[in-house]
DNA sequence: GTCTATAACTAGATAGAC
DNA sequence: GTCTATCTAGTTATAGAC
């Protein structure tokens, strides 16, 4: 930490540029955000992006990998010290393990922004083929891992059923984060109390996880 | 029927765009499809969106609005006629009134291909301001009807909790549709056999119904 | 109603001065 | 490492011939 000017750990410039470019996805996702869009919020010149990732896909690649990498390492941590506590931690626990970290950093204990929860709704909605295959293997441990947790906490729930409840689950979860996050700017239904409606954001945790348990245990049909 | 050429009913080239736009949007999405790639798919010249239409824009909400139109005409014909049946239709036979459309056209009986459903599920994430608050529009009768009949379905479920239960539903549906849909070209995880993983679209709506049934009757947290 | 030419603008990327 | 000027190619929209 001594060196304080000649290359210091990943420049200004370059973090301005992530920050500023995730900010604009999670708004209005990548395809609708131009490199000039990007290089004006974060004060650089129009080069920088080139300069500093090559082209702009390399930066799309970037901002995702920075948050999705330690938010998926976190929901490792949590299910191991979960499995180290207990023989057969119960679906909500695990549930919670999964979700949690979407929404608060549990290494700072700090809540997450609004905009980080977009960030990562938008992450499984967006068209870039480039970015599906690497949330894909992002994405492989975790699901590895969590299945078979899942099947150890739910009794006769088989391989192939828990592969589309995950899927539901997950469209679940990001559609109901976006609509929590953008609350105020959307509209609710008539004859509802819009003050009364949007909990806070460990309600809503609660009201998810109360949902999709129910979904989890449900009897398979055939 | 008689005039067969003069003033016929919705010129030919216009359904061509509407077609070929409907096609490109939902495998790609709206943002990533030109005008350009519209007229050329439709075989038309370029300035025949702008002649039709007047803008792409305008376009865009005419591709949406010519399928969820029906769509939601048939939700509410399908409720309809399970109220005019029974008093009260249980939570599952609701919930396929609402799905089943979205699947199957029930108007001639036959099935909706791969890429009515995408366009369907695209149409909840497309960030297009002026789509967003069409689709509002267009969906406020459907909700304000199904939340009714859900709630008599439900003892005990009350209308904030049902609120926030439905975006989880339609998060997962779309979500799980993209899937189905898409099955052939996305990875699936390691262990699984891909041959007997994806059930015909009967299976997967039945599937669907098991998941958000259960957690339409899930106990409330708090 | 169809088509082409083109206007007016925006996109991502790069070369080269500083 | 930063900045500007510029290139090339793409975008939507329109004017006017047919």
């Amino acid at each position: 930490m001594n060196r304080s000017d000649a290359g210091s750990p990943s420049s200004t410039t370059r973090e301005a540029l992530l920050d500023a470019a995730e900010s604009l996805f999670a708004e209005r996702g990548v395809e609708s955000t131009s490199v000039r869009d990007i290089t004006k919020a974060a004060g650089a010149n129009l080069g920088a992006v080139n300069y500093h990732f090559r082209s702009k896909d390399l930066l799309i690649l970037e901002v995702f990998a920075r948050r999705l990498r330690p938010l998926n390492q976190q929901r490792l941590a949590g299910l191991d010290e979960l499995e180290a506590t207990q023989i057969v931690p119960s679906l909500e626990e695990i549930l919670r393990a999964l979700i949690r970290p979407t929404v608060e950093d549990e290494t700072s204990g700090k809540r997450r922004t609004d905009e980080f929860m977009r960030l990562i709704s938008r992450s499984f909605q967006e068209s870039n083929e480039e970015l599906k295959t690497f949330m894909s293997g992002e994405f492989d441990e975790i699901i590895k891992r969590f299945d078979a947790a899942i099947l150890r906490a739910v009794p006769g729930l088989v391989k192939e059923e828990l592969f589309w409840r995950m899927t539901f689950l997950f469209g679940a979860l990001h559609h109901g984060l976006e609509r929590w996050t953008r609350f105020e700017s959307m509209p609710i239904p008539p004859g509802l109390d819009p003050a009364h409606l949007r909990p806070d954001i460990e309600g809503f945790i609660q009201r998810f996880i109360t949902f999709a348990a129910a979904g989890m245990r449900a009897a398979a049909a055939l």
